[in-house]
DNA sequence: CGCCGTAAGTTAAACGTTTCACTTTTCACA
DNA sequence: TGTGAAAAGTGAAACGTTTAACTTACGGCG
């Protein structure tokens, strides 16, 4: 590999000058520089970061942790990351925690994978990156887990640390614009399919329902919301039992798309058409609720833009200006496909 | 920050000392061992890698480029390398080219992305990643883009220079294979929708379908050929023209998931029920198939690993053992769900 | 002609490790 | 007690950059 030395002692100059040429600093001819560069250009040179690292005492890296790169959400996050860190020159060393297939769901027992997440930490700390970006694979609080002197931004989670940066999305408002969609459609008996009932999304998805049905003077009815537990057969389930009630709902907001789904194929079998009678909004946008049929009504979760935002905020920590909002949520978006209609039965 | 001349310091040992104990060599008696260890631990000092990696001219990480993360296969292949990544102790450095948003789908034209390679792969070199993994979104030439003096492997593409790495999957096996599933099953008239004809997926695909149908000296009948653009739409147009046909097929064999959904769907609309009265099998295994009313029968790629593969076989170049076979192809696995039924008119 | 200011370029230390070559200490044995 | 070999430890250079501090060259001006 030739170096800046190489190059210096080709053109008859300094080690200083080669990298004042290089980086367009200090005072140097115009002669001096065209040669300088005619060499480096006819050696391809190209600069050792690693050595400029260690001087500098700056990689100019940020380090991802992601939780689980295989779920639905880490991609298009780390896509917004990436654009970002591409537009300023930043590089992005990745570790991804694989923490479904080592914790399962133990989500709870912090205590069980911290020791995955400290060596996470510890050896990208060794790597001298300039700070790091946590990638949680849904919204909670993730405690004090990473306390390190340099900066860290949560997304998708959060952590109680005080002056802990993260962004996240605004769960609430996405359920109240969701259920205000419904409720403008003509719809009264609005039934809620909910998630884990000790999970974030699920209060917040929860409250935005509850404000959208109370300012609309809609009655609340606790036999509408059902307690499923995301996955696809609890969504079937509760649809089933929904749509048994003595006067069933005419339309489900579901917490998440999967769901969704299932509330959908359950409505098949006992013959209830969507959405001419039973309308369906699901959550997350996933890739298959663009594919389903009929193509399910949801809310988009701003996934690239929060990673954009969140290494936006950690540039602004390493540039020495905190971002104003530490704590942002980003607003969702309602995509409308086919699984919602005004509500046929107007009481 | 803390150093090892810190240490040593406050050791009062040298440097070279504490380099040994930290690195379990030379030869340090075990008092002086579990001084400078004692010391380390109190003041949780940390080995700077960008140092180590300058003295040893050797990173222990790898350069991994996705030309796309959100496109379906990147995830588990990326989950794929990193996995054997940390068992080896490599890190991952990310960069994501966002061919797509970039170049649309002109990817004949390699001079028009050309440039976005290069500097990729100047970045990363300057970095001084200890090898490359290319990772393409779907199996093509990628020619000799990449000439460097580090080692690469490609993953989901090759490259023709000669001795280039690369690791695929078997179309054409899998295709057979698919294909004789059907024709276990007691069908005869199996249509194929194939994806667009200047792929590589297509020809080897096409080709594993026309063996198996040779094999089992069934007639092989062009009419029953059609070509899509991987596209649900075209699954959907092909399937409506294969079903219109005088004697229409009793499988459908579509070359992706999303053609193969696109078929159900147009079968629905002229009350063709599968899988009773039309088998189908769709290719990748993609998250929705699973999802899918009814659930689609198809073939899974193994993604995970063949990232593993690709970083098990660069780690062997690293280490100056090449590996035997250098342009592996994965065998893919059917995935049997709910599309596929035994022939009703047995002829 | 001498002085000064500026432009152009150089010197050498420093970043935090590793390791080769060397010195000092220890200890068994004659 | 002296010797030599093995064990334990040290000194310093090196990896490829950057940059503060310095030197040199040059031209203009009194």
């Amino acid at each position: 590999m030739i170096t800046l030395k190489d190059i210096a002692k080709l053109a008859n100059v300094s080690t200083a000058t080669v990298s004042y040429v290089l980086n367009g600093r200090g005072n140097i001819s115009d002669k001096t520089r065209a040669k300088v560069l005619e060499i480096v250009e006819a050696h391809n040179y190209k600069p050792n970061n690693i050595a400029k690292s260690l001087k500098l005492n700056k990689t100019s890296t940020i380090g991802v942790i992601v939780e689980d790169i295989t779920v639905f959400s880490a991609p298009e996050i780390i896509n917004g990351i990436n654009e970002y860190a591409e537009e300023n020159g930043f590089t992005i060393v990745l570790t991804n925690l694989r923490i479904h297939k080592r914790i399962g769901n133990h989500f709870k027992d912090i205590d069980r994978y911290k020791h995955i997440i400290t060596a996470a930490v510890d050896d990208l700390l060794s790597k001298q990156v300039d700070g790091i970006i946590y990638i949680g694979v849904h919204t909670r609080d993730v405690k004090g887990l990473i306390d390190i002197a340099k900066p860290v931004v949560y997304v998708y989670c959060y952590s109680t640390l005080e002056s802990a940066y993260s962004v996240n999305y605004d769960d609430e408002l996405a359920a109240l614009e969701a259920t205000n969609y419904l409720i403008e459609r003509g719809h009264k008996r609005i039934a809620l399919i909910s998630g884990l009932i000790d999970s974030m999304p699920s209060h917040g998805r929860f409250n935005g329902y509850y404000k959208a049905i109370m300012a609309n003077q809609l009655p609340f009815d606790p036999s509408l919301i059902k307690t499923g537990d995301w996955e696809y057969s609890s969504g079937y389930s509760m649809a089933k039992e929904l749509m048994a009630l003595p006067t069933p709902p005419t339309a489900i907001l579901a917490m998440n798309d999967l769901m969704a789904g299932g509330a959908i194929d359950a409505c098949r079998e006992i013959n209830v058409n969507i959405p001419e009678q039973l309308s369906v909004i699901g959550f997350d946008n996933r890739e298959f609720s663009g594919y389903y049929s009929p193509k399910i009504t949801t809310v988009d979760i701003p996934l690239q833009a929060m990673g954009s935002r969140a290494i936006a905020m950690l540039i602004e920590i390493l540039d020495g200006s905190p971002p104003e909002e530490s704590n942002p949520k980003l607003e969702c978006r309602m995509i409308e496909r086919e699984t919602v209609a005004a509500a046929a039965d107007k009481q």
